[in-house]
DNA sequence: CGGTCATTTGACAAATTTCAAGGGGGGTGG
DNA sequence: CCACCCCCCTTGAAATTTGTCAAATGACCG
C-alpha cells in the first residue's frame, strides 16, 4: 500500500468521512488513495489554479481554507464560495475542461490532487465510486442554491446572521466549535461574497457585537447566541411568499 | 423502435442537441429513448414536482417554460431559475433523494420523464451517457455560478439588463430570436428572482424603454439597442476587484 | 519604531423599498 | 357581445437601507 508523502492516505484521512471515500469499501479506498498524486502544501494566498486554465485535475481539501471567485470580463470579481477541508474543489469545472473560477488559499493548507483521467478511470471500474462522485456534484449544486437563497433579498443583517451560522455549521460539521471560531477572510471578503460594502458588514457586526448576539473581536467569532441569531435568519418574508401560487 | 404517444422520441427530436443525447451514437439515443417513461403535458401553474417529495425521476423539457422555486423553512420563497427547453430538471435533488426544490409551469408545456433507476443502469453501461449526466451536472453547477455572480453587488438596472440578456441567449440558442421574445413569467417571478421588489422591476424596465434601449409592452420584449443593454451590465466595478490580490 | 494594510466609525448621498393609489387586460358570466 | 371583476402592472411620494467619501484607529511586519 502506497502512502503519500506529506500527511496520510485516504484510508488513515480524518475527513475521508467528508470526502470522496464516503461509504466506499476499504479496498476501492484504497485504490483511489493511489491515484491521489501529491498533496501540495499552499502558503495564505497562493493559487490553487486560475480561471482560463485546464482543468486536468481536481482537488480535496486536507487542511487549511480557500477562496473561490469568478473575475469578470470587466476585471471585476465576485467570490462564489469559501472551502474547507474535506471539500472537493474544481468540479465546477468538468463541463468546460476548464477552471471556470480562481481559487486562493486564505491560509496555510495542503490538497490532495485527484488527476481526472485517472479519476475516471477509477470511476469506470467501480461504479461505487461513480455515484460517490454523482452525489459530491448533487451536494455542490444543493450548495450553490443555497449561496442563491442567501444572496436573493435579504437585508444586510440576514446575510451576515447567515454567513455566520453558515461558517459555525460547517466547522462543527469538522469536528471544531460550532460556538467559537476563526474567520479565514478578510471583511472584504465577506462583503464582496454577500453583495455588500465593508462598511456595512463592519458596520452590522459591530451591531450583532452591541446587541450582545456575538462576541467579535478581530477575526474571532463567539456566538453567545445562537437562537438568536438565527431567529434574525427568518423574519416574516410574508411579501416574497407571493412567489408561488400553485 | 419504440415511440413515445405524445411528440417524438429522442433520434427525432430537435432538441436532442440541447439534451442530453448530445453527442451519444445513434444507437445510445435509441436506448434512451426507450427508458422515457412519459411525456406529460402540463398547463400553466400546474407542479412538476414539489420540494420534499422522493426524487424518483429527472425531467427533459420539451416544450413550455418552468420555475423553480425553494420554500423557507418561514413559508418565504425565492426563485432559483428559470428553466427552457432542452434543460435537465431535478438534478439539484440527485444528492438528497428528494426534491430540494419545487418546479411549476409558467404556461402549459410537456416534459420528458427519466426514471432514475432505468436511467443509472442505462449509464452503468454505456460510459458515454454517464459522462454526458456528468457534463449536464457541470453545466448546472456553472448555471448556478452565473447567478450567484449576477445577484452579488449589482444595481437594479445591472440585474435586470444581466436578466434580459440571459432569455435573450437562451432563446437564441433554442433557434428563436434573440431579438424579440416574450417573458413567460410575471414581473413578480422576475423581482423574487433578482431580490428585488416588483416596483422596482417595474421602473427599471420603464426606464430601459424610455431610453429606447428596449421596448417593453406587458410580456412582450424587443431588444432595440443590443450593444448599450451590454454596456449597462459592466461598468467600472473598480472597487470590487479588491477581493483578488493572489 | 515606522509603515502598510485591515478595520472601524461618522456624515452625507444615492439607491431601493415601502406605502398608496390608479390603470389596463383578459377571462367569466350575464 | 358587453360589463364586470380580478389580477397584474405601473406610477408617485415618502421612508429606510445601503453605499460613498473621508478620516481615524489598530494590528502586523520588517
Amino acid at each position: 500500500m502506497q502512502f503519500n508523502k506529506l500527511g496520510t492516505s485516504c484510508p488513515d484521512c480524518r475527513l475521508a468521512d467528508l470526502c470522496l471515500p464516503y461509504g466506499l469499501p476499504a479496498n476501492e479506498v484504497v485504490q483511489l488513495a493511489n491515484i491521489v498524486r501529491k498533496k501540495r502544501p499552499l502558503k495564505a494566498d497562493e493559487h490553487l489554479y486560475l480561471q482560463g486554465e485546464e482543468c486536468q485535475s481536481l482537488y480535496a481539501i486536507k487542511s487549511g481554507s480557500f477562496r473561490s471567485y469568478i473575475t469578470n470580463p470587466d476585471g471585476s470579481e465576485q467570490i462564489i464560495g469559501f472551502n474547507f477541508p474535506g471539500e472537493l474543489m474544481g468540479i465546477d469545472s468538468l463541463y468546460y475542461g476548464r477552471f471556470t473560477s480562481s481559487a486562493v488559499a486564505l491560509e496555510t493548507g495542503s490538497v490532495c490532487e485527484l488527476p481526472l483521467p485517472r479519476l475516471n478511470a477509477l470511476c469506470a471500474e467501480f461504479p461505487g465510486l461513480q455515484s460517490q462522485v454523482l452525489r459530491v456534484l448533487g451536494k455542490e449544486i444543493a450548495a450553490d442554491r443555497d449561496k442563491i437563497v442567501l444572496l436573493g433579498h435579504r437585508s444586510a443583517q440576514e446575510k451576515i446572521s447567515i454567513f455566520l451560522l453558515m461558517l459555525s455549521k460547517r466547522y462543527g460539521a469538522l469536528g471544531f466549535s460550532e460556538r467559537e471560531f476563526n474567520l479565514p477572510m478578510r471583511r472584504q471578503d465577506i462583503a464582496n461574497f454577500l453583495g455588500l460594502t465593508i462598511e456595512t458588514v463592519s458596520r452590522q457586526l459591530a451591531e450583532l457585537n452591541k446587541q450582545g448576539i456575538v462576541r467579535i473581536k478581530h477575526r474571532n467569532v463567539e456566538i453567545k447566541d445562537p437562537l438568536q441569531l438565527k431567529a434574525l435568519v427568518e423574519p416574516c418574508h410574508s411579501h416574497c411568499s407571493s412567489a408561488s401560487l400553485g
